[in-house]
DNA sequence: TTAAACCTTCAAGCTGGCTTTAACGCAAGC
DNA sequence: GCTTGCGTTAAAGCCAGCTTGAAGGTTTAA
């Protein structure tokens, strides 16, 4: 199988195949004519990796879970676990920017971005996260 | 106010500001001997810069949000808007990711990636996003 | 007088995951 | 023999939001 054969039953471009194996995650395949002949497990072993990178792994992650001899293992269990961990705290700082502006479109009146800063500028650094002290200054 | 009195008022390194300056987020303050002299008004601009970053506003968006001249403006309206939406599926993202990795773990048992490769490739590209089908398969 | 401590500019570097470009080689078909 | 269409490499470019570095200027203090 061509470079350009695998990346099309895998839904890649080939470059980003030749990247994949600059970084270590595909292991040099065998040459014909100097070109890259692969076989039916590099196709596998990508398939692997785009469910790593839906999952949220990078590829350096990626790298451990292809590697990984075993789903079960305590170093895959591992590995999934603090990529839960570090979902759950992207997701609480999303939904904490949602509350920010929900709470500048419910509370603020500032009728310039001046008078916001000046507002802002009365907080305590920590405060200044906190809009709700700061609108209820705002006319 | 010198730029690193004005850096340190506002927790950012002189390089931020001449940066925010080089993008047209601040805008040119006068110079005195060469150097540039901010006003308090720089200082309520880089409270509000560093609001909107919080709220998850990029650079380019918050160089809207300083200039709008009324935190009520249709304007500030539609892009907070947007904004709460985006967050809104990049929360959604987060969240398939996080339970793609629940269903891996409760549910897949291969021993090897090559075996998962194997079994993600039997399944349709749009059901290789559903693991179920696939641990279901699983030894 | 000379060193410290600021300031200036422009350019390049960093992260991750690639893509693009330039310059080239090799094989098949006409 | 020439074009077409594949393959190869190394290096640079892209995004955002800065930082770092080089090379220099000015002011102040010992």
């Amino acid at each position: 199988m061509t470079i350009s054969a695998l990346a099309r039953q895998a839904g890649l471009r080939p470059s980003a195949i030749r990247y994949y194996e600059s970084i270590g995650l595909l292991s040099a395949p065998p040459r014909r004519n100097g070109q890259r002949s692969f076989d039916a497990q590099a196709l596998r072993r990508l398939a692997v990796i785009r469910q790593a990178q839906r999952a949220g792994f990078t590829l350096d992650e990626a790298r451990v879970v292809v590697q990984s001899p075993d789903a079960l293992s305590q170093e895959w269990n591992a590995i999934a676990g603090s990529k839960l961990h570090q979902l759950d705290q992207q997701i609480a700082e999303l939904k904490s920017k949602q509350d920010l502006i929900r709470r500048f479109q419910r509370d603020c009146h500032c009728r310039t971005a001046d008078q916001c800063g000046s507002r802002l500028l009365t907080l305590e650094p920590d405060a200044m996260l906190d809009i709700r002290s700061h609108s209820s200054d705002c006319p």
